[in-house]
RNA sequence: GCGCAGUUAGCUCAGUUGGAUAGAGCGUUGGCCUCCGGAGCCAAAGGCCGCAAGUUCGAUUCUUGCACUGCGCGCCA
């Protein structure tokens, strides 16, 4: 970042020296092979293209100004049509080094989202039973976002919307109920199909007989009522307890029938009534979405009465943004992008900006074991619940997997495969990289190795360092990235490498034998900085950094 | 039928404002432990970036068409 920032600024004051205007494609960025020195910026060949002129020459004007321009610039080549070549002098990239152990934990940190108030919404399973393997990529991925956006600078809120109004609710008390009837003999015809059938509503049951013999006694409403209500608290208790084993925290736990029940939702129909957004027809009350670019108008109530899902979610929208967030993000499963653009045309009406509301889609998870897929809507696997997968492989390692793909697309999870201390399961080859640097800062300190006091930076030249150097000055971008793209995959990526380079430099690159006490130093703040930076990145995951494995 | 995603090495996947010789891990083959942690390192082989046109100095990237895969298209939630 600080290489790319002073570059920015170099080549922005000569483009306005030369009378240009800067180019919208203007990049600057590193270049794919290191040949080709520190960053390579296309500014000739956009230029070029702006004012006719041949881009080599252009080129070749830019390079002359730019190597008078500053001492940190070592070297400006000019290679294929157009690029020019930025190499930094060493002392400029041995800065890093004293940049990162100031900056510390908020190495990587940006000011991007201005302290603008933004609420990610993720989870949200409906309360009708336990959360399984694919809320738990929802999950990793909703709290990675929220600790990505809150380092880029956002007021950054978490929240679970409970869906504990609609016709599941009722048939989630229905469920537990007549498997009450069932316990207590009172009941032998078949279990309803569209009746919840797991083992945990008989659990359920069989808890709340325990506690309350004459439950099946009462009459039916009244049983209804107890068994949903037991029932909600029962499941959300062990939805929150999933979330907690999982390191996944929401601020706050929004409902949706509190909505219904303060005439919220009734409010949000007349208000778009009254702006003509929402008309009357065959008896149903329907939203003109199609103003708005959606394939067909929408019911928000229908002719019975009853309030559509999409009514409560309107009213819930509109409640958000009247909590003062500038911008939410709503993180749903890929089977319901149907459903984006009626929420966008929702959002739309309530006179927020495009930029106000945005989805992030995430693909399901095919659940397998060895290779062979193990089924999930059914009981037959062992491994269904979320938890379950947890106590097979850790938490570290199953958030590491869902992270390191971008959400859009879909995830093999294999259990035999996450268990595995290999490549295939990345998130030990980068603990490991911490781990190692945390040995030899102990190695160090036991054996009265070199102190970092009698460091020389200026002595790191060897090519493993430089990169490593190149590396770290990397991830205030790749932070800035993943917040701007909402791409935590972007996070995992960086750190691999990271890690990648470590490793090699280990390999090489001694500390406690190292030429000079003070060369060895100077390695290990080096290793100090990548540690920090390796630390940084892992918490952005939410993943931990050991010191010893 | 319409819409949304995906298609990159044997396998799993990166690659966003169009750029240089398309990358990583696994797997395969061959090397490295008197030396701070071998959960590691080094090297090699492996590609018509789904197919075909178009846009231009230049396309894995943009446009269009086609193929295959997944998902979605209710007065369901």
């Amino acid at each position: 970042m600080r290489a790319v920032h002073l570059l920015t600024k170099l080549l922005d004051e000569i483009v306005a020296d030369l009378g240009l205007q800067k180019p919208a494609k203007a990049v600057i960025e590193p270049p794919k092979d290191k040949k080709f020195g520190d960053l390579a910026a296309n500014y000739a060949l956009v230029l070029a293209k702006d004012t006719g002129k041949n881009p080599r020459e252009l080129a070749g004007i830019l390079a002359e100004k730019l190597r008078a321009s500053s001492p940190h610039i070592a070297a400006v080549d000019i290679a294929g049509p157009g690029f020019l070549n930025v190499t930094f002098a060493p002392a400029f990239r041995q800065a890093a080094i004293a940049l990162i152990e100031e900056d510390g934990d908020a190495y990587g940190s940006s000011d991007l989202g201005a302290g603008k108030k933004l609420q990610v919404e993720f989870v949200s399973a409906n309360p009708t039973g336990p959360l399984h393997i694919g809320h738990g990529r929802g999950a990793a991925i909703g709290d990675s976002l929220c600790r990505i956006m809150r380092y880029a600078g956002y007021a950054t809120e978490a929240e679970y919307y409970i869906n504990d109004a609609g016709k599941q609710m009722r048939t989630l008390g229905l469920s537990i109920w007549l498997r009450a009837l069932e316990l207590a003999g009172k009941r032998s015809d078949p279990f309803p199909e569209d009746c919840y059938k797991g083992e945990y509503i008989i659990d359920i049951a069989r808890e709340m007989l325990g506690k309350d013999p004459g439950l099946t006694d009462r009459p039916e409403a009244e049983g209804l009522d107890a068994c949903y209500e037991y029932g909600l608290k029962d499941i959300f208790d062990g939805i929150k307890k999933d979330l907690e084993t999982f390191d996944v925290r929401h601020d706050e736990w929004f409902s949706e029938r509190s909505l219904v029940e303060s005439g919220a939702v009734e409010r949000t129909l007349e208000a778009l009534k009254a702006s003509g957004k929402a008309f009357e027809q065959d008896g149903a009350l329907w939203f003109r979405t199609t103003e708005q670019g959606d394939d067909k108008d929408r019911v928000l109530r229908k002719s019975d009465g009853t309030l559509t899902y999409f009514a409560s979610d309107i009213a819930y929208h509109a409640d958000k943004y009247a909590r003062g967030f500038d911008r939410v993000i709503d993180v749903w499963g890929a089977d319901h992008h149907g459903y984006i653009p009626r929420m966008r045309a929702a959002v739309a009406a309530l006179g927020k900006e495009r930029e106000a509301f945005d989805v992030v889609l995430v693909q399901l998870v095919n659940l397998l074991q060895g290779g062979e897929q193990i089924a999930m809507s059914t009981r037959a696997g062992k491994f269904e619940t979320l938890a379950d997968v947890m106590a097979e492989v850790g938490a570290d390692a199953a958030r590491f997997i869902f992270l390191s793909r971008k959400s859009d697309s879909k995830l093999d999870f294999d259990l035999e495969l996450v268990k595995q201390r290999t490549m295939d399961n990345p998130v030990y080859y980068v603990q490991y990289a911490h781990a190692r640097i945390e040995a030899v800062k102990r190695r160090v300190a036991e054996q009265n190795g070199p102190a970092p006091e009698e460091a020389d930076i200026s002595l790191l030249a060897a090519e493993e360092e430089m990169d490593l150097l190149r590396l770290l000055d990397r991830f205030p971008q790749v932070a800035r990235d993943a917040a701007a793209l909402a791409a935590p995959h972007f996070i995992s990526h960086y750190l691999m490498e990271l890690a990648g380079m470590l490793h090699r430099a280990y390999a090489v690159l001694p500390v406690l034998n190292a030429e000079s006490r003070a060369l060895g130093g100077a390695r290990l703040r080096l290793l100090g900085a990548v540690g920090q930076t390796l630390r940084n990145g892992l918490r952005l995951l939410g993943v931990s950094a050991p010191a010893s494995m």
